[in-house]
DNA sequence: CCCCGTAATGAAACCGTTTTTCAATAGTTC
DNA sequence: GAACTATTGAAAAACGGTTTCATTACGGGG
């Protein structure tokens, strides 16, 4: 795996990404290309689904399947563009790679699902030092902070939701 | 939620896991005992899955159905006494919840899926500074690095698995 | 430029995990 | 002990994700 992304991270033209799949017996496919998009087009800080991705190409008109979101996003994975992330329950989501030196970590409402990002240099570093020092090969590194926004704080407080903190 | 578990972690007798279901509401059952039981007796740095209580639980002959772990493990989450951890894919592990001065992080391979664990506490220091700082109330703080295991390592370059690290 | 081999696709079936439903049971309070 | 209602177990459903398989379409070679 020397693939991991980190001078992939700016892809911009779609040449780019077609060279990147043929050199590894890969094809240059339309579903591909346009999942790719997607990701360009979303803000920094929004982190996308499978299911997102299927739904915002189906109100483009594209129909292409879900299984090959699944397909194309794990072979993004693999190849470093895209990184998954275990914020939140049940579901996946990803986002476009940045480089290690500019790492960011999430703090993630666990209410309503609001994720705020931070950088954090020196945590990256542990990541990497641990995983040096156990002869470990580091993929990636995530940092998550669960906790309760100010507006769920006061919601949590009032609603008796079985658990009322008294 | 001010019940957050930093002074209930070290629960050991059935008495306090009562008075504390009760105040809040809730019932002491056997079931919510055994399976808390179950946390007490397995080692640390071990995480246990809902299916793996319900087998330790059958195997010891008592007959408490799978919803009724999930269930109990939602709750305890929501009480403070146990932690919810997104180490691996598709599955859910839970730990006794630690006191945060004594908060460990995890070291993941990908492919076997050994986990190992690591304490750090200026993590943990971030954490609680980042919460703090946009007046969020800390839960709980994960940090996650997902690597390959020497072992692993050599394993995943020999198969010809679609990339080749040529 | 066309042909061929085969990677990739979409639909549907499938899988494992988690949640919900609902009638029966059993803690708690008075 | 009786009444109220939270909790339970079993079964069904939901959910996210993967696999299967026949069909399509990249892309290397002639």
């Amino acid at each position: 795996m020397e693939t991991n992304g980190l001078e992939l991270s700016g892809i911009q033209h779609s040449e780019t990404l077609k060279s990147l799949l043929n050199q590894e017996g890969f094809r240059f496919t339309n579903q591909r290309q346009k999942i790719l998009e997607i990701f360009k087009n979303t803000s920094e800080g929004h982190h996308l689904s499978a299911e997102e991705i299927y739904q915002q190409l189906s109100d483009q008109g594209e129909n292409i399947g879900i299984s090959t979101i699944y397909r194309a996003l794990h072979l993004m994975v693999k190849l470093g563009l895209v990184q998954e992330l275990g914020l939140a329950e049940g579901r996946k989501y990803y986002e476009l790679s940045t480089p290690f030196t500019n790492q960011h970590h999430h703090l993630v409402c666990v209410q309503c699902g609001v994720v705020q990002e931070f950088e954090e240099d020196y945590i990256t570093k542990v990541g990497i030092g641990e995983a040096d020092l156990r002869g470990y090969s580091l993929l990636n590194c995530q940092f998550t902070v669960f906790a309760l926004c100010p507006d769920c704080q006061t919601l949590y407080s009032e609603q008796a939701d079985g658990i009322t903190s008294n």
